[in-house]
DNA sequence: CCAAAAGTGTTCACCGTACACCCATGA
DNA sequence: TCATGGGTGTACGGTGAACACTTTTGG
């Protein structure tokens, strides 16, 4: 079966750039390609948008099927076009980003099927095929920024965690230190996080406070 | 001459949220529609991608083809795509938006090929076909918040022009009134904008200084 | 001399930043 | 008792916000 057009018209994709936090590091999930083009080389996940598709449930069914996961925080970032991008045809991509809490990732490469996926540390990636290491930059200068001016690093919160660990994911998205006593400080008045009365030992040391987030979701320009 | 897919393709289009300043009030262009669907209708300008062309370039396409403009500032704003946003068929649109100074609109209607076309203001704009009345909030929001961390706005001055019309410009974007001390303290900080030397009389009162931009483009990111 | 817009400084409150020490625990 | 990360407060400087009067011109 084939379908027609009076004109031609482009493919239409999107690509995801899903981000975790491990080890300490941002890291981000990508697909080794079994075909051409840019065979064997790793890929951002992502595919065609279905006819009846919204593409932010395309970008949704994609980030289900690569991880398994559902209810992840999910943004669009950008759409890029540009004629030549996909040595095929002309392929439209709708960017999205998303940010999976480290606690949500259980077994990836179950959830794929037979798909080659794994987590790269962002700063040190391999080759991306297409644009994706554009696409990339972008999702992490967006990331970046969103710290100063939203609640969004919550997102990659698990449901219980410490200040410290908070502060090591803007830390690692940021690629700087922070100092402990204003993070903290700052954080506070944010007043979107709660005290759980909890302690988490550490095997050694002095227990931490565990906090939850208050409110689901995210709140932009808290400053 | 038909086109083949083996899959379902959508249609692909940029609509463009042209904004200029008018009569210190934010206007945009609008075109009245002469086919179905929303026939009689005021939509955004736009149209498809052609299938080699760049989604920046459709878009500077479109606003030239309006307007007959060129050099004009240009943005991806985002993209709608929900399926059933048009009624024939699929089609997903890039959204851009542009500024332009009310200097460099000459004659449009002249430009625009015998389509009605006609600048409304932003705050009381007749019903819009499509999805294009979100569009144009998105756009809206996007400049609003731009005007606090950029220098934007000089996108929209002519090649001289008062301290007084430039906070008439973030005025009527912002729908509030600015205290005149801070505002031009501000500016000056920026170190964005030069005295020409010159005065602008106008009719009576007290002539003003006339300022023009120091370098084209704009600067994001200014706090 | 009157009307109207242009132009100009100071004060205050708040916030981001810099900075150092004690605490609780397990080994 | 020691090693390790958890937890806390203050002082300073910069910036955004509030606020009123003089200047220049044309009528």
């Amino acid at each position: 079966m084939t379908f027609q057009y009076e004109y031609p018209h482009p493919a239409v994709t999107t690509d995801i750039v899903i981000f975790t936090i491990h080890d300490e590091r941002l890291e981000l999930l990508l697909i080794k390609r079994k075909s051409e083009p840019f065979r064997d080389q790793w890929a951002l996940p992502g595919g065609f948008v279905e006819i009846n598709e919204d593409l932010e449930r395309c970008a949704l069914r994609e980030l289900a099927e690569e991880t398994g996961l559902t209810g992840i925080y999910l943004e669009q970032l950008y759409t890029f076009g540009e004629p030549g991008r996909d040595p095929r045809e002309r392929v439209i991509s709708v960017a999205y980003y998303a940010l999976v809490p480290p606690d949500r990732i259980g077994n990836i490469s179950a959830a794929s099927d037979a798909r080659e996926v794994g987590w790269f540390q962002l700063d040190s990636l391999p080759p991306l095929a297409f644009d994706h290491k554009q696409i990339v930059g972008m999702a992490h200068r967006r990331l970046s920024a969103k710290l100063n001016y939203s609640t969004i690093a919550l997102q990659f919160m698990p449901e219980k965690f410490t200040l410290g660990d908070l502060q090591k994911v803007y830390e690692c998205i940021l690629g700087e230190k922070l100092d402990k006593r204003n993070f903290r400080k700052r954080v506070m008045t944010l007043d979107c996080i709660k005290d759980t009365g909890e302690y988490r030992r550490n095997g050694s040391y002095r227990p931490a406070r565990l906090y939850a987030v208050k409110t689901p979701g995210h709140v932009e320009f808290v400053r």
